[in-house]
RNA sequence: GGGCCGUUAGCUCAGCUGGUAGAGCAGUUGGCUUUUAACCAAUUGGUCGAUGGUUCGAAUCCAUCACGGCCCA
């Protein structure tokens, strides 16, 4: 059998060792010799518990390795409870089955001779059924002294209690990682938000929850690569940092790239690289990965965000639609294994096809009290606009004004899935021109829950177009739109070298993870969101 | 940026119209050989987010600030 030091027999030899210590403050030495720095509290109290725990440690410390690395473990719990969960108690008894499991200790009943420990993996938990007889007296006495969140190593034989659960009877519990600090309140968990977001690991041990989101993230994140490779797409990687911010209205993130000694901006897009790929001949590609938009935060906005964004050449916007669709269903069944769920409350379904309405459709589909007649002309539409308080600038076309019109009544009202069609141009500098009317575009959004989920369009591919598309973004930067695009000549050229007819699209990963993990707040899908650092 | 709400023990929370701080869990000590948020008994633990102000007296009232949440822009 392994020997470790909480279990050594010794303990009357320990306590002198304790003792002796307390005097000198002996394990200064042995930390010295192990380069933890030390602490420079010593005229700032300890917290009583973490002291406590930390004697703990320091007695581990003169005994011997106090952080071993040579437990293996034969069995996940999960696992465990696959292959024995149903095993009856008698049968489990005489089948004599060994085990070594490790993992966190988060509850533990200590009743006198036999005690019962929870203890928690990365697949769930197994119960450790512990006793004086098994252990021998010296080793149980050191085995009570284990706190909640320690790491242990326990080696036993399955067996059944009385009421059924499945436990491991240890024959040896092996102290592997001394956890310093308690963990959050057993029962309530934590709660605080801001705890949960600064110290996402302790948000991970105690909730269930918060790992099934991320769990779900990691599978939603899988299932689109598999649905886009098993469909011929390529996974590509572009650069972070550019030198010239392209493929979507936002402000950047400024850095230094010192090496070069110039400015760049971490990218609020990966479009326009994707898209040089095509040109080169990449003909289906995507990334999934982080944009930076240097914006506010809310529970719909991250500045840093993850973005799935596919090119897929000889398609238009219209096969997009169909392929979102299906990509929906895809990670829906992954993660849910199945098409209708609730979302915040609300019943939603991605089994039927998702309704693709023009703007101006939506906005008479959605408000009341708006005919066709209120919005089909430029001025019916401003008076419109003005009866809902909404401004209109003069200089504003048709479009711009049935998209304000959009935003301000319809937006938040959509709750199953829909695509909203046709953007007018000026808001949409890189999508292609829609044959029926040159001032649209062949291009959607699609609505999930008052949220955008994806933005994809027929890409524009005539270069002397995007040419002069670029200058109406760059005169909207000189007229004070931070948000402008700038004119990025060698997009312009890798288009003059010919872009085959393509269809791209965006979908905001977080977004869809939200709606797959029915979470409130983008924050509670992003593991680490960003914090104003603590003072 | 604006509005509302929050910040009290390691965690989860009480604390009334101002009188000097409580519970449960965790910890410590003792008891307990099939528990399930184990249980029973005792017990330790607080710069009440920070700074000012009002007051004989402030966790409580007022102001400012910090951090967070939600809503709005």
């Amino acid at each position: 059998m392994l020997k470790h030091p909480i279990l050594s027999p010794c303990s009357m030899e320990n306590s002198i060792f304790l003792s002796r210590q307390a005097l000198s403050r002996g394990s200064e030495a042995q930390r010295f010799k192990i380069g933890i720095p030390m602490s420079s509290d010593s005229s700032q109290e300890e917290h009583e518990l973490i002291a406590v725990r930390k004697a703990k440690l320091d007695k581990l410390r003169v005994e011997g390795a106090a952080f071993p690395n040579d437990f293996r473990r034969s069995h996940l719990s999960a696992s465990l409870h696959l292959e024995f969960g149903d095993v009856t108690k008698e049968s489990l008894a005489e089948s004599n089955v060994s085990a070594q499991v490790a993992g966190r200790i988060v509850l533990k009943r200590i009743m006198g001779k036999a005690s019962f420990l929870t203890l928690q993996d990365g697949a769930g938990r197994i119960q450790l059924y512990v006793t004086e007889k098994s252990l021998g007296s010296a080793d149980y006495d050191a085995f009570k002294s284990l706190d909640i969140g320690d790491i242990v190593g326990a080696i036993g034989v399955l067996m059944k209690t009385m009421k059924g659960e499945l436990s491991l009877a240890a024959d040896s519990v092996r102290l592997l990682t001394k956890s310093l600090r308690p963990l959050p309140e057993k029962h309530k968990g934590l709660t605080d938000t801001e705890t949960r977001y600064r110290q996402r690991y302790l948000d991970l041990m105690v909730n269930e929850d918060a790992r099934e989101t991320f769990v779900r993230r990691a599978q939603i994140t899988d299932s689109i690569r598999r649905f886009l490779m098993d469909r011929d797409f390529m996974e590509v990687e572009t650069p972070m940092m550019q030198s010239t911010p392209g493929g979507a209205t936002a402000t950047p993130f400024i850095t230094h790239y010192n090496a070069l000694d110039v400015d760049m901006f971490l990218r609020v897009a990966p479009e326009l690289n994707l898209k040089r790929l095509v040109v080169g001949g990449f003909e289906k590609v995507f990334e999934i990965n982080r944009n930076f938009r240097n914006e506010g935060m809310s529970t719909k906005h991250s500045p840093e965000f993850t973005m799935l964004e596919f090119y897929w050449a000889y398609a238009d916007y219209q096969d997009l639609m169909t392929l979102t669709e299906d990509l929906f269903r895809a990670a829906a069944q992954r993660v849910l294994g199945r098409l209708d769920f609730t979302y915040q409350g609300k019943e939603l379904d991605f089994a039927p096809n998702f309704p693709r309405l023009t703007m101006e459709q939506a906005i008479i589909t959605y408000v009341e009290s708006v005919e066709f007649d209120d919005i089909a002309s430029l001025s019916q539409a401003v008076a419109t606009a003005e009866r809902f308080n909404i401004e209109v600038p003069d200089h504003w076309g048709l479009g711009k004004v049935h998209l304000a019109l959009f935003e301000a009544l319809v937006e938040d009202r959509i709750e199953q899935p829909v695509f909203i069609t046709q953007h007018p141009i000026e808001v949409s500098p890189l999508a292609r021109r829609s044959d029926e009317n040159p001032e649209l575009t062949d291009r959607f959004e699609l609505f999930v829950m008052g949220k955008e989920i994806a933005n994809g369009f027929s890409e524009l591919n005539d270069a002397e177009d995007q040419a002069e598309r670029f200058r109406a973004q760059v005169a909207a930067r000189a007229a004070g739109d931070s948000e402008a695009m700038y004119f990025d000549q060698d997009y312009v050229t890798a288009l003059e070298y010919g872009l085959p007819p393509t269809a791209g699209e965006g979908i905001g990963i977080d977004r869809l993870v939200m709606l797959l993990t029915d979470a409130a707040s983008i924050r509670d899908v992003v593991l680490f969101p960003h914090m104003r650092p603590k003072t």
